[in-house]
DNA sequence: AATCACCGGTTTTTT
DNA sequence: ACCGGTGATT
């Protein structure tokens, strides 16, 4: 239990019964994931009993890496994967048939010829589709008949689609016996990021953890951000009335950001109904505080952005500079890049900021869409295996290749990280066993489209990182600038009945708690919105962060030549 | 096969 | 304002 505090070492002992662990932001969530695992095996449980969920394959790599750093050879016999992964195993356990798994654009290209739509609106659709199923409910009236010719044609074509993965499995284990034999096998479940959960996912989770199972379900619900894609964060908060005797388990010291920066974004989460009320505290001292900057346009807040960013490389900690003070947990390292995030509500925001940054010679990259397969390294073996595969001659070799074969090819042509292929070894073994090196590549191509996360990237890039604040989760930077922290941006309007204050809210949340030393909020008098100059308003979140946090500053319409000076008078 | 004018849409996105 | 897709023209 070294190095874990009560809480953590709580919520580690307790392997009895239903747990349910509250994890706010930076309190060391992984880490006490990584030791309960440890200290079953310790305990004598067998690691092929231990089933970890999670979301995303960023999380579940992160997860197996450090699992293996504690505990060696041992720790590839957990099961740690994404839920998708997980019924893709009961999926291949249970049926013989071959079957390809469609992406998102596989899907709407078999809608689109249904359907006789652009390729835009069948992706749409697909989404809509994807959102019925991961709700596991009925197609409304107007989308019944697409859905059922959807659903038919999936099953001629013996295609499943991602939501299948977990709708499958629901149906599968609507059998007495084969039920028994997963509960027996998984005795330990604990299901990362529980937010998130999405109904059908729920309905998977309840038929694998039986009398005999213990559960733990690890989240915060302030960081619930996926209601759009049908995730149910009343999952969450329903725990204890769904598993009788559950015992709660509270983490509430943050390990990464400092004071300011956690009051803020505190204060400011603490406006929404409907939460789990927890205060939360930081180990770390108050620090700077948070920046909250009027800027009068797009062009000066990017300036503005690279200015701060340009001031901080190559010399030491700003803040200290500046106010001369030596608070230990201020880190005396230098910044570079790295250090940097800048992260915005909606993707068109990006290009003006990326424009202005690179124009001060500061080099940035956009995280998200598309963003995967830039550069000189391919980082989507999706994309490498189709061009792989267009290369005919290769293609009758590639497919008899054996799949160890076939992943050594991948890492000497992609010049992959030896980490990477062995991760991907490994997700190999979770999926087909342990007879997975027999098999031929031409069987795994499919699988493929699983493993292959478009969030996979290169943290260790010496480039400020662009994002938005969905794709932000789950990471941290020493400094973080919000752009666009204005009233329709942040919260987000459109207009239309299924917006929710209180997730945007908790989206702003999520960004704030991104940052360890230094955060900036940052919004435009006047912007553009589709193509028209607008007066905008600073976000009516801003208002319910106490003043005693925030510092201020103003940056005066143009000319811009003053916006240097201006901001030396400030500080 | 390549080019271009027009049109519609314009939030977030993992698997 | 601008992007991406479409369909017509070269």
């Amino acid at each position: 239990m070294e190095g874990l505090n009560e809480r953590q070492v709580e919520a580690v002992k307790s392997t009895t019964g239903p747990l349910l662990v509250v994890a706010g932001p930076g309190s060391g969530k992984t880490l006490t994931i990584i030791r309960r695992i440890a200290h079953l095996i310790h305990k004598g449980v067998s690691p092929e009993n231990i089933l970890a969920v999670t979301f995303t394959n960023r999380a579940a790599r992160e997860m197996r890496e450090r699992l293996h750093a504690l505990l060696g050879a041992i720790a590839y016999s957990v099961f740690v994967g994404t839920f998708h992964l997980l019924g893709l195993r009961i999926i291949r356990e249970n049926t013989t048939n071959k079957f390809v798994i469609y992406n998102r654009e596989e899907q709407a290209d078999l809608l689109q010829p249904l359907l006789h739509v652009s390729k835009a609106k069948a992706m749409e659709i697909a989404d809509k589709i994807s959102y019925i199923k991961s709700r596991a409910t009925e197609p409304s009236q107007e989308l019944k008949e697409v859905f059922e010719k959807y659903q038919t044609r999936m099953t001629s074509q013996n295609a499943l689609d991602f939501d299948d993965l977990i709708l499958k499995p629901i149906q599968l284990l609507d059998n007495t016996d084969l039920l028994k034999r997963y509960r027996a096998n998984f005795r330990h479940v604990i299901v990362d990021e529980y937010q998130d959960i999405n109904p059908a996912q729920y309905t998977l989770l309840r038929l694998l953890v039986g009398d005999n199972t213990t559960i733990c379900a690890v989240g915060d619900p302030d960081q619930a951000i996926y209601a759009f894609r049908g995730a149910d964060v009343r999952s969450f908060l329903s725990f204890e009335k769904d598993f009788l005797g559950t015992r709660e388990v509270i983490l509430n010291l943050n390990y990464r950001s400092s004071g300011n920066i956690l009051g803020a974004a505190d204060r400011m989460i603490h406006r929404n109904t409907h939460r789990i009320d927890k205060e939360i505290f930081t180990i770390k001292a108050s620090g700077p505080l948070v920046v909250v900057a009027s800027v009068p346009d797009e062009e000066a807040e990017g300036d503005f952005i690279a200015h701060e960013i340009e001031s901080r490389i190559g010399g030491l900690s700003h803040y200290r500079l500046l106010n001369q003070t030596n608070e230990r947990d201020i880190v005396d390292t230098p910044f570079c890049f790295s250090d940097f995030a800048v992260i915005f509500r909606t993707n068109n925001q990006a290009k003006a900021i990326e424009e202005r940054l690179a124009e001060t010679g500061i080099p940035c990259r956009i995280l998200g869409k598309g963003s995967s397969d830039w550069g000189p390294r391919i980082y989507n073996i999706a994309s490498f295996m189709k061009q792989f595969m267009n290369r005919t001659e290769n293609r009758d070799h590639l497919f008899a290749m054996n799949a160890r074969e076939f992943l050594e090819t991948i890492g000497k042509d992609l010049q992959y990280d030896v980490d990477r292929v062995n991760d991907l070894a490994h997700q190999m073994q979770l999926i087909f066993g342990n007879e997975w090196t027999e098999l031929v590549a031409g069987d795994m191509v499919n699988e493929l489209n699983l493993l292959t996360p478009s969030d996979d990237f290169d943290s260790r890039a010496e480039v400020v990182t662009l994002m938005t604040l969905h794709m932000a989760k789950g990471l941290e930077y020493r400094v973080i600038f919000i752009s666009g922290v204005e009233d329709g941006l942040i919260p987000y309007r459109t207009g239309n009945a299924s917006e929710s204050i209180d997730e945007e809210r908790r989206l702003f949340y999520v960004g704030m708690t991104r940052a360890k030393e230094e955060l900036y909020l940052i919004y435009k008098r006047r912007g553009v919105v589709y193509g028209k100059k607008t007066a905008r308003e600073p976000s009516p979140f801003l208002f319910d962060i106490p003043a005693s946090y925030i510092e201020r500053i103003t940056l005066p319409d143009r000319p811009k030549k003053l916006l240097r000076k201006q901001q030396m008078k400030l500080f």
